[in-house]
DNA sequence: CTGAAAGCGCTTACAG
DNA sequence: CTGAAAGCGCTTACAG
């Protein structure tokens, strides 16, 4: 590689006055400053970004931490956090990483190589990064919200979408309603589990263990709860907790020939693009991808800024989109 | 951030011994050793990549630029090289730019952030990091094959897979073909495009104008296809170049009451998890993932090392699965 | 076996 | 306006 230092003997000037001219921040004479230019120019350089980085004890770049890349949410998220953080002139990394220790991403911390993470890994165990936190590096939990946290959280409020979702089917009449939930060990899961309890307790709706689902959230699962939930005869409504919960459900029950919304409604959480397509055309609580990733790097930039002492917590809304998975006319 | 002097000042030693028993390669007394340890263990310590791989001339880490993080096939890429990295001892991060100079990527090069790099953008304007690659940086394009280029490639067999397509069709008496092709500014599609093309003719198959479609690599992009060749009359079958095109064909096929396969078969090309779904239940030839991965991986690696001079290039068969969009029985 | 020194490629006071 | 010097946090010869 090319270093200042080459170009600086190609211009016949000292390396210093290169670092001058690439960061414009003192005067140059204008026939130097030609002479640097054209060194540049000739060599190709591309200025050494972890050498800066140290120097600077800044690197201008964030890092996502990830544990789940195949969660199919996750893209739209990343390339909404990379356009936030360019328009903020930060770039950003990215680690899939599902080991707890997260090594990658602390290591990455440690080095400066970005100057605060983002953590969107969806399981609840994330000592690694959580323990950077404590020694005071910049971390922000995204779409993860643990009830108490020293750190900065912006998260779609995911108890209350589901108790949206329990409250727009009681709304339309149903009584006899299944649920399928995710795992345990993360934080949306439970919460969307905790809201769309409570709003049926609230709406005085039973919700009985055999009409309950738990699983991973993937297709497969979804696929098989419908099977599960079968016992009790047909319920009036599936509530998944996730989006691709819900076309595993909605696939049973093509195969099983059920169908939706005549005999039963489905609806899920999250507003993946694919709920749109017409094999699902899922009902669902759509999260605001672009308000969470501006949110998100906001707050981290600030973070890192250090203008804030106390940790924030934002809980964005989320919009029920109602497509043709439930019916307004039942 | 903790650094190694603050150890070795806990210690009661110097900074190098702090080093040395990090890296185990001199022998150091043990008592001094038991010290240092506890010393790394009550501070918390950890190394600083950037430094490291700034004195050392090598990071450990390899990079993965992609354009289109959205595009379904790449979680699954991403996961199996993180995968085979790791077997590697080695570190990936993960770029997602769209800009064909490919600014992160090249700064992370430059700064030996990564020692090398994996290109899995599908777009053919990457003038970035090939300028790179002139410079003599390790890049290996991965499921990207010009037909020269002066780097490493490892890809699967576009040409080859949509050429068995084609046999696979024609083989089973399919004559009225039509196809649905992907965007001409990657690499992937006009190769698939080629195959299908050539291995038509090889057969004395025409395949008329108005029996092509071409668009995005979207769901989108498929379903328009569906109206636009439809003007000819319902062909035999439909070749998708990719599968998520397909699903949009299939979407756009139920929607005008036209069955499959019993009226129309529809294929596509890249094996992902979703074709599998009952929904889409769609014949495919699966690209091996874990086979590129590893493959790619341990070329970059070998490059890195500089044990190798000319460049190598792999295209890795793809694997027929036949599900109930086709059906050998018609 | 262990410390003092040099150097990876930068930036930023400090002289001149 | 420009160069020589120091230092970011490491590793690795070089002395002792």
């Amino acid at each position: 590689m090319v270093t200042s230092r080459d170009v600086a003997r190609r211009a016949g000037v000292s390396q210093p006055t290169v670092s001058r001219v690439l960061n414009g921040v003192t005067t140059v004479a204008p026939e130097i400053r030609d002479r640097v230019l054209a060194a540049l120019e000739e060599t190709g350089y591309v200025p050494n970004a972890q050498a800066k980085a140290m120097r600077a004890g800044r690197s201008g770049a964030i890092g996502v931490v990830t544990s789940e890349i195949q969660n199919p949410f996750l893209p739209y998220l990343v390339d909404a956090i990379t356009g936030a953080a360019r328009e903020r002139d930060l770039t950003t990394v990215v680690w899939n990483d599902p080991d707890p220790s997260n090594p990658m991403a602390v290591a990455g911390a440690a080095s400066g190589i970005v100057d605060g993470v983002l953590v969107t890994a969806a399981r609840r165990d994330i000592h690694g990064v959580m323990t950077m936190a404590q020694r005071g590096f910049p971390v922000l939990l995204c779409n993860r919200a643990p009830e108490e946290a020293p750190v900065d959280v912006v998260t779609s409020d995911h108890f209350g979408s589901a108790a949206a979702s329990a409250t727009y089917l009681v709304e339309h009449g149903h009584r006899d309603i299944a649920a399928v939930f995710g795992p345990p060990d993360t934080f949306a899961s439970p919460a969307r589990q905790k809201g769309f309890r409570q709003s049926l307790l609230a709406h005085g709706v039973h919700l009985p263990d055999n009409r309950v689902f738990s699983g991973a959230t993937s297709y497969e699962s979804g696929y098989r709860a419908v099977r599960s939930l079968f016992d009790g005869g047909l319920p009036d409504s599936i509530f998944c907790s996730s989006d691709i919960i819900a076309y595993g459900v909605l696939d049973a029950l093509a195969e099983a020939g059920v169908k939706v919304p005549n005999d039963v409604w489905v609806c899920g959480i999250d507003g993946l693009p694919m709920s749109g397509w017409r094999s699902f055309d899922l009902t669902t609580h759509a999260q605001d991808i672009p308000h969470i990733a501006a949110q998100a790097v906001d707050a981290l930039a600030a973070r890192i800024g250090g203008s804030r002492t106390k940790p924030v917590r934002l809980e964005l809304p989320t919009t029920l989109v109602v497509r043709g998975s439930t019916n307004h006319a039942k």
